[in-house]
DNA sequence: CTCATGCTAGAACGATCAGTCAACAACACC
DNA sequence: GGTGTTGTTGACTGATCGTTCTAGCATGAG
């Protein structure tokens, strides 16, 4: 049948990404497209323009369909609930044994040239915004008093940032969800530490404990 | 002059690792790695075999010339100067603009396949002898009484597993060493805390399901 | 001297790469 | 029914991939 579509654009995405995730930009061909989405050459060529414009519509089907959830958990109304269901998110996704190992994210930013090009900006955007997200979350946190006043904002929305991609490097060599958990775990303990030794702290047990 | 060495094996391994380094391993081509080294592609594969066989040995070249020195630092007597110096080691040589970015490890091990072949063995094997050194500087630590007795040392040492190539990803995306001082002063602070009353982990040894 | 050695230069290999093209089939509209 | 549009198909292009190979030449050993 020639002439009308004869597949999902969605569903295109779906395999393109998960070919991307597992195998990268440069590892994966364009015959090896045509054999996971099983439409033909000249339909990606038709629909996507090319292998690189592809790729750009995949990281935009990821941020949507695997980025923009684990953000959601930042939507949590309590902030420390809020962070550890975004780092339990990415336990989550990472336990998950029908998706590729890692974030497609954290694989493209390091198995590409880092060129200045449109895929570097997207993913260094992300990136920005991520850690924005995260600010405010504990800004929210401290507003409400329930993180130190003395902390360095700025400074803990990076370590978070750089937290979720750790686990993902570590993720995609070896695919223990317990490592994950581990790092985890330790990585919420920051929240409970004050800054300058002369304060004293509140009650600080974490009031909720990782599920599991 | 033909007949005798023309190349210092150790040179040409500095100038394919750090193309290898920038590029990923299936960015770089052969003539690429002709061009860099200024040897002769039959010299190369006399010399090393073929692509995979010349990346391994790069492989061990990155090791010896940059792993090595940062994994030196948790020699320092004072247990957590260790840590730190790990860290701050990490943000030296990022902060190196002669070097690539990242860490040709991290890189790699995102960048490829992750096929059970020995490349990802060699990076597998070195993230747990990582954490491994890590855990045994944190058991001095413990024994020392600088660090409190109720944390887990497993969780603790990959949870700076994570954090160090957490660094590196977020370095490969933005070459800002603020940020990464950011990182692992935050990172730090994770030794000041009393840990939760965690629930006793069962003894568990590094994951031994085979990477992705 | 002779000869093996270890390099250089470069052609050539088949395979695969990203990308193109013309022919053709199904629809929408006239 | 005629026409134009749209999407499919598979062959095709030129470039590049990793790898091999031949030929030639300068060297050091015997």
């Amino acid at each position: 049948m020639a002439g009308v579509k004869q597949f999902e654009r969605g569903e295109v995405l779906d395999r393109a990404m998960a070919l991307f995730w597992r195998r990268g930009y440069e590892g994966t061909s364009i015959q090896d497209l045509v054999e996971a989405t099983g439409i033909n050459r000249g339909s990606i060529y038709g629909t996507f323009g090319d292998k690189r414009r592809l790729f750009l519509a995949v990281l935009d089907h990821y941020t949507e369909k695997v980025a923009k959830p684990m953000m959601m958990e930042l939507a949590d109304p309590d902030p420390r609930r809020a962070l550890e269901g975004m780092l339990d998110s990415i336990i989550r996704r990472t336990s998950d044994p029908s998706l590729p190992r890692g974030c497609l994210n954290t694989n493209t930013a390091l198995g590409c040239p880092a060129t200045g090009d449109e895929i570097t900006r997207k993913l260094v955007a992300g990136l920005g915004e991520q850690e924005s997200a995260i600010y405010r979350v504990l800004q929210k946190a401290q507003a409400a008093g329930q993180l130190d006043a003395s902390h360095d904002l700025r400074a803990l929305a990076r370590f978070f940032v750089a937290v979720c991609h750790g686990m993902n490097v570590v993720n995609k060599a070896m695919p223990d969800p317990g490592i994950l958990r581990d790092v985890s775990r330790v990585a919420m303990t920051v929240w409970g530490v004050v800054n300058p030794p002369a304060a004293r702290r509140p009650k600080q047990r974490p009031s909720t404990r990782p599920p599991q």
